[in-house]
DNA sequence: CTTGGTCAGGGGTCAG
DNA sequence: CTGACCCCTGACCAA
């Protein structure tokens, strides 16, 4: 079994650790330079440090970065991962503990980023499961992405 | 290298292992919106698609299209594109996954499903043996009559 | 339970 | 308008 296959079956078993990318709210793949990120905000930072890349952005600065849009500027994309602490310098932790990003201290901006996504996002599942019949899952498929 | 230029060298190398485009016949340059065509029918279909671009058939609608007079008919073209299953799905860049050549409406989906993880899982396994075998003189040879 | 590399394929460019 | 060429993106993998 690979770690990417250990992996799928982690985040299958701990859906509650599934968090956002913090850039552009796509599902992330896990914590990339100290952030929760998707794997293509992950490489574009990395991209971008490494080649130390500089980008102009040509509306006025503040376009918002979402899934459909993270691709349209890319200034603002790297802003937004700089301000929501990606660096590549970023410590490695060990193995968190179940809700170790909750218990972690607030003092750090970086989990406290974390924490709003987390609850931003357990509203919006919240509210979906209101609006909308629950599915329940299909045994068949439960490994598929 | 690019994956064009890598492609013209494995068609000089390969030239009756490439495979030709679905619109038009013309050696392809890999697979574009889900069907392997070439760069003329990839963008052709790209730039219809995207300025909403209408053509009408001077002749019957049934224009044949190779690579000699695929620029004679728009209509056709287009409609061959359809055709043969060229499509914009969710706007997605990147590599796509290796399940997304899956056929949607087909019954077995999950039984293609399980066949790509396990061609994946004996394609790992092969690489493994094959790179982390020693290299032991071949015993067999000896013990031959 | 992340990092860095790889490369298929989307999409822009610009002579022709 | 066309399409050869090239850069950018991000899913997957090895480590
Ligand atoms: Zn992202
Ligand atoms: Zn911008
Ligand atoms: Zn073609
Ligand atoms: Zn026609």
């Amino acid at each position: 079994m690979s770690w990417s296959q250990l992996h799928e079956v982690y985040w299958y078993d701990n859906p509650e650790k599934t968090i956002d990318c913090a850039v552009c709210n796509a599902p992330s793949s896990g914590r990339h330079y100290g952030v929760f990120t998707c794997e293509g905000c992950k490489c574009f930072f990395n991209r971008t440090v490494r080649y130390k890349l500089s980008y102009t952005c040509e509306s006025s600065g503040n376009c918002r970065i979402d899934r459909q849009n993270r691709t349209q500027c890319q200034h603002c994309r790297f802003e937004k991962c700089v301000k929501v602490g990606m660096r590549r310098d970023a410590i490695r932790r060990g193995r968190p503990t179940k809700y170790s990003y909750l218990s972690r201290s607030s003092k750090s901006f970086t989990s406290q980023y974390d924490l709003i996504t987390l609850l931003t996002q357990l509203e919006r599942s919240a509210r979906a499961s209101i609006t909308a019949a629950p599915k329940l899952p299909d045994p068949g498929v439960q490994s598929m992405p």
